[in-house]
DNA sequence: AGAACCCTCACACATGTCTGCTAAGGTTCG
DNA sequence: CGAACCTTAGCAGACATGTGTGAGGGTTCT
């Protein structure tokens, strides 16, 4: 077959064979099938597994997380919309603020 | 004390005033307050708000979406930890992955 | 002062994510 | 063929997030 079986793989990553398949289904570690249907990991896939591992422990990310990154990578109008947000959150004393606090003023109910 | 109560920017928001109380909380829109407490709103906030309910709507973004994008913008590390693994993910043709696959014969069981 | 509103705290429940386990059946390989 | 492994599907439980509701008590404005 040429390839880990996810038992091997899981043994060598750390993961649990369950958490392989999920990680599969949700598209963030898909490994090629043999003819059967077996999920065949390589290197490529064991070092895949192993930074997630690491972002983990390291960041605390979760799957969710990723893939939600991974929508923002691939959605230029999601990316574009939440980037805009967040900035017009963080400046709260750009110019625009600034112009925005003049007219507050005028919104006493 | 010039500006909107909760209940006043919740009617003006479309949001309940519970969420409003909870997207305070979770410092996605954090309104200025009253001597007394009380929360008030200002046209900045009004703005954030459609801002949030856009997002929900046209991309299905929940406030714990944007508590981690504003992460992402927050703390290079991490940024760049995620992005060199989507990169990873996503190029499954680049040459490092070329190289790799060449190492993959020598794993057959 | 008093009506109408706000505050925080807390309980509660729905939904979603993660993870383990079991059941019924197919694959691999000696 | 047969042992050992894999597949999908489903139940189940732990934890986080989102949202409503109520209690007890303070604020605002007339």
């Amino acid at each position: 077959m040429n390839g880990l079986t996810v038992t091997e793989a899981a043994a060598r990553s750390g993961w649990s064979a369950r958490m392989l398949r999920y990680l599969d289904e949700h598209g963030l570690v898909v490994p090629r099938r043999s003819e059967g249907g077996y999920r065949l990991y390589g290197l490529a896939e064991l070092n895949r597994l192993a930074g997630l591992r690491d972002l983990r422990t390291r960041f605390g990310i979760d799957p969710a997380h990723l893939a939600f990154a991974r929508r923002l990578r691939r959605e230029p109008d999601l990316r574009g919309a939440v980037d805009a947000w967040l900035a017009a959150a963080d400046d709260s004393s750009s110019w625009i603020e600034w112009e925005q606090r003049k007219h507050e003023r005028l919104l006493a109910a």
